[in-house]
DNA sequence: CCCCAATATGACCACCCAGTCACATGATGC
DNA sequence: GCATCATGTGACTGGGTGGTCATATTGGGG
């Protein structure tokens, strides 16, 4: 967490210097990230980072708290409007898209920290998750309970797969307008390769 | 592509040489990777490197190459075997999983060249990514036309999700002690997750 | 045995890093 | 104007990096 100084800022200073690490995280991962460059980018000292942020670590969290609460504002409108499952898993990756076409940068430091690799990190890592996890699996075992969503699956495994495709997805395609694509991709997920009969 | 020196050396030294590669590269990827700790891992001298390898890109992509031709040796036996759509898929991530389970440090070097974000790499990693695209694409539309696999779906957009998902799933090969993992996942994306009447 | 090319060496270079600390500057209350 | 405390500073430390190069060692052919 931030110490009590960093809050003190001016707005303008607490804007300028968040905005030099978000690019700088948005780079690069964690480890390889340069504080030195965030100093030198947004003009302070680096001591003075020091009396903001216990560490490279502290600033780091504080910047994806940053990045997640943002992507959080996106994605919750998807759980917000009553519909049915596949409606609302479509509006949730819609958001996520959104969320990458409007914060580039935040979505980059998202992505960083999901596939990083630093033992420091491995803990939060973990947390976030399982978090992910259990709101997921609860939201599909409704839909199983509703007799929508086939029960067979390991709602784990369904997870690990809308986790996985998610993730990439917004990766490629953040930048490019392809709606089509989108919805071809879910499709792939909502009805599976194998053939169905009862569709012919 | 190593120097001719480097093969002249006694197959002892050449292999304590690339061990201590692997290892380096499989705990790090590569601009985190320390060329220092790998001679001094392995006891040579830090000029005797540059006389087998031109810089540390030279050396990381014939490790890269070692750790992907001995997964070849793996994930080709899939191939060879001539049975129905559904069981090659699963007996290549079944080989994939093997592989990684006898040569983990390979695997972790291979997963960490995957999701590397070095710019030096990008063009190695869009020529395999490519290579990998035709290949799924070819064998899919086999399924197909063979009337195993949902012709609605975009081959592309199958391929995407499967790319998505196998990178991830090979990744967690290394910490999951879990075999049947990988087989709940495949199903997810055989069945989907709408419900199937016919099999009710 | 000696010569010479191939190979091995490690001190060294320039550069980068996170983090520190003695000191400078600012502001606040008196 | 003064004293006090919070905030700002950047040179510095100790440690790391990839890569170089003059020099030393080796080993085979004449």
């Amino acid at each position: 967490m931030p110490k009590s100084t960093f809050f003190n800022l001016s707005p303008e200073k607490r804007c300028a210097i968040e905005q030099a690490a978000i690019e700088e995280f948005a780079r690069n991962p964690y480890e390889q990230a340069s504080l030195s460059k965030i100093v030198s980018a947004c003009g302070i000292a680096k001591g003075s980072m020091y009396q903001y942020f216990d560490d490279k670590l502290d600033l780091y969290l504080y910047i994806v708290d940053l990045a997640y609460g943002k992507k959080r504002q996106f994605v919750n409108k998807a759980f917000a409007l009553e519909t049915d499952f596949f409606s609302t898993l479509e509006e949730y990756y819609r958001q996520s898209y959104l969320f990458a076409q409007e914060y580039p940068l935040l979505h980059q430091v998202t992505n960083n920290f999901w596939d990083s690799r630093a033992d420091v990190l491995h803990s939060e890592l973990a947390k976030g998750r399982s978090t992910r996890a259990r709101d997921f699996q609860r939201f599909l075992t409704e839909a199983v309970h509703g007799g929508v969503v086939n029960p067979n699956l390991n709602p784990e495994a369904v997870f690990f797969v809308y986790h996985a495709v998610g993730k990439d997805l917004i990766d490629q395609f953040g930048c490019e307008e392809n709606g089509k694509f989108f919805k071809e991709i879910l499709d792939v997920l909502r009805y599976g390769l194998m053939i169905r009969e009862e569709l012919d």
